[in-house]
RNA sequence: GGCGACGUAGCUCAGUUGGUGAGAGCGCUCGACUCAUAAUCGAGAGGUCGGGAGUUCAAAUCUCCCCGUCGCUACCA
């Protein structure tokens, strides 16, 4: 069976949940989840990142250990990921032992391969950024450039890791692979940062101690980036099950923001290959949700909650209007206004309202028992251009492009009622024909939109009288026109997407 | 400065390797319908595809220049 391992960024911990998580998380909640329906054997994995100077400080300041901080806020992640009807099959934490002895052990093979030497690193030093700055990069009265708060003289001994040896072997493979990276642009992108010479990177810090210790020297410990990245080889296995690891690792599909593509697609392939790992992940980067133009970022107050959305439009309504109004790659807007207007026209008119039609005319035209679809309705044709076009979006990680192929069968069903008029027809085969037609179109919108929307298109799945949920079925099989089976008593109901206005 | 991305209808965006008259959704105008969640369907208005030059039988699509927006150029999620 084929394998498909997909992961999310571990978060930092330091952060609420936003609107700005949210979208990579469900992004990727859904691409497993259409690879679980491709019958693929698929491993999803999202976690949180605990190491760091900032969770240690902001324990100390709150009178907490660094793992009780981490706790406290490792668990608003596992809340908020509940909330949406995230189907992780993991949660790592990278204070846990088992990620210690993975990380241990990769980087003890770097080291042992010559990757990793001692130096000495001095400089100017942010404490919040965690990052040591150049005389040329500091604002007025030597302060950092982002926290506007003065910098500290820090001098501390350091373990390498020797980046700038890898610079051929990174060029190659992002060459010869023009896939390992999607869009392409961010390709092109990694290219340039390495074209643009690579340093080598200090990995340890002897000033603090929240962390993983290195190995071979108890002083020190991983610097945070370090540690990090490793989650994703941990989770299946690196350290503690070499065959688990070798079945999951070729099968890897890194999803990303672009604000930490240097680490992912730069530092992280040449770890594991100064570790003597030969297959590196395929990347998958998006851009930035924008509020007004204007970037969200952590110190910025316009974060949006994505409990508050889910508040306004339901788990799935939430899910489905992120996914399918924000194209994954490049930035776009985010707004209350189009979210709402997103909801309204395509799951409420579109959608649900086409059910409910649907439901009237066969419960008036048929006495409520649902008829069976043409084999050859002037509506396959256009069904089956929708189908291919939806899997088409999916296998490049476009879930908005794929779900616009879907929708497109909705409106083609909607079309199909105006032009025949069935609810001015008398009850006969011309009735059965054209709502069998309809009802075999909202089984297909039901099932290929089970992604976006697990429990909705459940719902939707019952009251169009069919067996099981959406998602038990297999996309080969199911996604083919005229299987709606007819003959069963459609049940009422209320609305599934109710109309919503601005608040 | 260097690297890169973007700039297509009012809005959000599609437009594969250049080739039938430039598209979709939403919004707007008009009309139809009344099965349905003031939903649905049809028609229409609206674009010198940022500007200029060039290559070509042919460019939104290739080359160069310019303008505008933004990102990266940090050992920071």
């Amino acid at each position: 069976m084929d394998r498909f391992y997909v992961t999310t960024p571990i978060y930092y911990v330091n952060d609420e949940p936003h609107i700005g998580h949210a979208f990579t998380t469900l992004n990727a909640d859904a691409v497993a989840r259409w690879h679980r329906m491709l019958g693929e054997d698929v491993f999803f994995l999202t976690g949180t990142d605990e190491h760091g100077l900032k969770i240690q400080r902001a324990a100390e300041e709150n009178g907490l250990s660094p793992l009780e901080q981490a706790d406290r806020t490792s668990v608003r992640f596992k809340e908020a990921w509940r909330s949406l009807n995230i189907s992780n099959d993991d949660f790592i934490r990278t204070t846990e032992p088992r990620h210690h002895v993975a990380v241990q052990q990769l980087l003890q093979r770097c080291y042992d391969n010559g990757y990793i030497e001692r130096g000495t690193y001095e400089g100017s030093y942010c404490v919040s950024c965690e990052a040591y700055y150049t005389d040329d990069e500091l604002g007025e009265d030597r302060t950092c450039p982002i926290h506007k708060r003065p910098v500290e003289h820090m001098v501390e001994d350091n373990y390498f890791f020797k980046l700038s040896a890898f610079e051929d072997r990174l060029t190659d493979w992002l060459t010869n692979s023009p896939d390992a990276i999607t869009p392409d642009g961010y390709r092109k992108e990694a290219l340039g940062l390495i074209r643009q010479g690579l340093e080598d990177i200090s990995i340890s810090r002897t000033s603090i101690d929240w962390g993983v210790p290195v190995p071979w020297d108890d002083g020190h410990v991983f610097y945070v980036w370090y540690d990090a990245l490793i989650n994703y080889a941990t989770a299946v296995g690196f350290g503690s099950d070499d065959a688990r690891f070798e079945q999951w690792w070729p099968a890897t599909h890194h999803m990303l923001g672009k604000d930490i593509l240097r680490f992912h697609c730069v530092y992280w392939p040449a770890m594991l290959l100064a570790a003597g790992i030969e297959d590196l992940p395929t990347y998958h980067v998006h851009g930035f949700l924008l509020v007004s133009g204007e970037k969200m970022s952590k110190t910025s107050f316009n974060k949006i909650s994505p409990t508050a959305m889910v508040e306004e439009f339901g788990v799935d309504g939430f899910r489905y209007a992120l996914l399918r109004d924000h194209s994954f790659g490049p930035d776009s807007d985010f707004s209350y206004e189009s979210m709402l207007s997103r909801y309204n026209s395509d799951l409420a008119n579109t959608f649900g309202n086409l059910l409910q039609r649907v439901t009237t005319i066969v419960g008036k035209k048929c006495g409520g028992v649902a008829p069976a679809p043409r084999v050859d309705s002037p509506v396959a044709d256009k069904a089956a251009t929708a189908i291919a076009e939806t899997i088409a979006g999916w296998a490049k990680f476009q879930a908005a492009s794929g779900l616009d192929a879907t929708w497109r069968l909705a409106r083609e069903a909607n079309e199909l009622l105006s032009e025949t008029e069935p609810w001015k027809l008398e009850p006969g085969p011309e009735v059965d024909a054209i709502l069998g037609d309809a009802l075999e179109a909202l089984r297909i919108v039901a099932l290929l939109g089970a992604p976006a929307m697990p429990e909705a298109m459940a719902a939707a799945w019952a009251r169009l009288g069919l067996p099981g949920r959406p998602e038990e079925q297999r996309i080969a099989d199911a996604a083919v026109w005229g299987q709606y089976p007819g003959g069963v008593t459609l049940p009422e109901g209320e609305p599934l997407f109710p109309r919503l206005k601005a608040t």
